[in-house]
DNA sequence: CCCAAAGTTATATAAGTCGC
DNA sequence: GCGACTTATATAACTTTGGG
């Protein structure tokens, strides 16, 4: 595991005690010397900093494109680097979908193919494709040099309420509740802000609504123009435990760390179901059977 | 044409933790 | 109880391209 973020990396560390880590940047390593072990099949899974692609990084940064990003701009030659030297079995290129148009992404695509590879690539939406109500919508690409891998699934919209997502009214919503001061401070940006022409805006959800907008990984900053829980005083921030919930995780991945690591990591990560389809499809796909076909999709494309 | 957020950075203040 | 340090809270100024 690479991880740039020595916070974050130890959340891992904790979790996946058999793992190796590095911490630091891509960059720093010769490919040579993050070698796995090989012992059978390697899978090798890379989310490739995003902040130069995505539009907040590239405003933010005044950049004219993702590759022009100081830091993280090159990375995707040590990614390329360490496939041609290592030929992992299956490669797994996650982003921000906006990547999907980036220099980076197209030279990823091409040493893939002189490598020998062919990929799968898409671009999921988990509250269209896997029935979860976030729209964090995220660039897949799937290579493999094992054999042509497709990933096929059973597209399913969200078709249910916030309802089960969001805790219930409850004591703790009158002391997490935006005070009147606070409201008016909001009010005053997002008006002005929607003066000036932009196109984003507050949004409060309550149980009622059908989706729910990306939580960025700034959102303990508690920026005016995010997502907010309706409460019977005004509003309050989602609660971890709830965007566990949104994100389609079983569980509080993270309960007990500080909020703001818990809102960064949730902010920053991705939403469950779809990984979790892609890697069953993949353990189906070594295993020799038909990629994750599920029943009745055969016929369909017979015909 | 409309929409979206892995937005960033800086400042101030208070509260909590920990070793000694 | 002090100081060093971390964490949380609050406020504000600034940011806009690409895709459906």
């Amino acid at each position: 595991m690479i991880e740039l973020e020595a916070r974050y990396l130890a959340v891992s560390a904790k979790a996946h005690p058999e793992a190796s880590t590095w911490n630091g940047s891509a960059g720093e390593w010769h490919p040579a010397e993050l070698s796995t072990p090989r012992a059978s099949v390697r899978l090798f899974a890379a989310g490739i900093p995003c902040t130069g692609a995505s539009k907040a990084g590239l405003s933010k940064n005044g950049l004219s494109y993702a590759e022009e990003h100081p830091d993280v701009g090159y990375l995707f030659l040590p990614t390329i680097h360490y496939i041609r030297l290592h030929k992992p079995e299956i490669v797994v290129l996650e982003n921000t979908d906006t990547y999907r148009g980036t220099l980076s992404a197209r030279l990823l695509r091409d040493a893939l193919t002189a490598s020998g590879y062919t990929f799968d690539e898409r671009v999921v939406n988990p509250l269209k494709e896997f029935a979860t109500p976030s729209q964090r919508k995220r660039w897949i690409l799937v290579a493999s040099r094992v054999g042509r891998f497709s990933w096929i699934y059973e597209a399913k919209a969200f078709a249910s309420t916030l309802a089960d997502y969001l805790d219930p009214e409850g004591p703790e919503d009158d002391a997490e509740s935006a005070t009147p001061k606070q409201v008016a401070a909001a009010d005053k940006y997002c008006a002005r802000k929607k003066a000036e022409g932009a196109g984003f805006a507050r949004t409060i959800v309550g149980p009622e609504d059908l989706s729910i907008g990306v939580v960025p990984k700034s959102y303990a900053k508690r920026q005016h123009t995010a997502v907010y829980v309706r409460t019977k005083k005004s509003y309050r921030m989602l609660r971890p435990r709830e965007i566990a919930r949104l994100h389609g995780f079983k569980r509080d991945l993270f309960a007990g760390l500080p909020k703001t690591t818990q809102y960064e990591l949730y902010g920053q990560g991705v939403v469950a179901p779809p990984f979790i389809c892609l890697g069953e499809c993949i353990a189906r796909f070594l295993n020799g059977e038909l990629a994750g076909v599920p029943a009745g999709q055969l016929e369909l494309f017979a015909g």
